[in-house]
RNA sequence: GGGAGUGUUCCCGAGUGGCCAAAGGGGGCAGACUGUAAAUCUGUUGUCAGUGACUUCGAUGGUCCGAAUCCAUCCGCUCCCA
């Protein structure tokens, strides 16, 4: 479980221990919606880049190829020959970002496939069954991640809403952990924190969900639009409220200024889609900024995406080339950025991990929290 | 040699007298993307000056208040017949 290695003020050096092994933290959990890095990384790709944490997608996989199908290949480890710990999300997010299809209701939410439009019926037992059989490390619970902005009733009835979920999530994880047939009788179970950018209603929410001593917490509903002033504000305030014995996990965050943000503020994990989508559109993480490889004054330049980096792509290929594999549009260029970005997330983490080991988090914190976020 | 077409802004391609600096697509340039359906979406793309002005639709000349659009000649390309 979540041991707390060191404080730096709020900040938390730490380490996981799970089953299928042991997560230092702060750390950045790779993004692998249906079981593949998009843009061409393999399993053996994120070992190579220093993932510690797979994330996959429980909606996605229980419609392709189906939960079903993974249990029987041995689950998600096997299936993918990932042996390090895996979290899959719940599927709740995916109600929120297919809007125009929910319908919620007490036992559920019900919405349609966007493979072929089929109906679908989701609920609490539904997503702990489908995690179970995906025998991931760790499942998270089905919430209701509310749009910004929202209105206040809504998001008060959508808390309560989501905490009597979570209750009915633990009790299914429960009953599916002792069961014979399942694969991983250890699956952990994180509950979420939600409330809009409501104060009262956040941290309302977070006391009660505390109460029911679940594995790990999160933040979710951030990033969704609102200020980063007012997600830093909401991660603060929730942050109090968090059990210091627990790991806490920002869901779909971020930017590597918003992980300085959240690290500074006590969050001990992170998962995001940018790296790798903004891998795939050209847009390069580097030590001094933000670059778009595409861009026309790198034709001729003959230097790595980032001079900084000693990740395989920026030792042996220029800007000029990987900015030609995007014009081409071979999928090369994808798979090179994204390596890249990936590589870099990782080795951010690495290095906050470094700095909160050496009480060095602060100066670290100063010198790249505006730089790294800056297009250059 | 005879006949029929055709030439548009970087490319392809609409436009057949004023609402045309000229549709649409491609390409180019730039931007977006935060628990990933999407290799997707958005803006821009004659020049200069932010009203507007100027140059442009193969070339030259003409008709008209006004032409990418009509007429004449020339040049290039395509197809058919000999």
């Amino acid at each position: 479980m979540y041991k707390l290695i060191k404080n730096c003020k709020t900040a938390r050096r730490g380490q996981f221990t799970t089953v299928h092994g042991v997560v230092q933290t702060p750390a950045f959990m790779n993004v692998a919606t249906t079981a593949a890095i998009k843009g061409g990384l393999s399993t053996k790709d994120l070992e190579d880049i220093r993932c510690q944490v797979m994330l996959c997608n429980t909606y996605h996989l229980h419609l392709r190829p189906t939960d079903a199908v993974v249990n029987t290949m041995g689950g998600l480890q096997k299936f993918t020959n990932w042996k390090k710990p895996i979290l899959t999300d719940s599927g709740g997010f995916q109600v929120f970002s297919l809007a125009s299809l929910r319908k919620i209701k007490e036992e559920g939410v019900y919405f349609a496939s966007h493979i072929d439009g089929h109906k679908i019926f989701m609920g609490p037992e539904e997503s702990m069954r489908i995690q179970s059989n995906l025998a991931s490390t760790i499942a998270m619970a089905f919430d209701e991640c509310v749009e910004n902005p929202a209105q206040y009733d809504y998001s008060k009835a959508s808390c309560q809403r989501t905490t009597r979920w979570l209750q009915r999530c633990k009790a299914e994880m429960n009953r599916l952990n002792g069961l014979e047939s399942t694969i991983n009788k250890n699956q952990l179970l994180f509950g979420i924190n939600q409330g809009c950018c409501f104060d009262d209603l956040r941290v309302e929410h977070m006391k009660e969900i505390r109460e029911l001593n679940l594995d790990g917490y999160a933040i979710g509903g951030l990033a969704v639009g609102e200020p980063k002033e007012e997600m830093y504000h909401v991660i603060s305030l929730v942050e109090e409220h968090m059990p210091k014995d627990k790991i806490r996990y920002l869901m779909g965050v971020g930017t590597p200024g918003n992980i300085l943000e959240g690290v500074k503020r006590g969050v001990d994990i992170f998962d995001c889609v940018m790296p790798s989508r903004n891998a795939r559109h050209g847009h390069i993480n580097t030590w001094n900024g933000i670059i778009n490889i595409k861009n026309a004054k790198y034709q001729l330049d003959d230097t790595p995406l980032d001079n900084e980096c000693d990740c395989p792509v920026c030792k042996n290929y220029s800007r000029a080339y990987i900015r030609h594999l995007f014009k081409a549009e071979e999928m090369l260029a994808m798979r090179l950025c994204v390596y890249h970005n990936l590589y870099f997330y990782n080795n951010l983490m690495e290095k906050i991990r470094e700095s909160l080991n050496d009480d060095t988090f602060e100066i670290f914190y100063k010198k790249y929290i505006d730089l790294l976020d800056t297009r250059i």
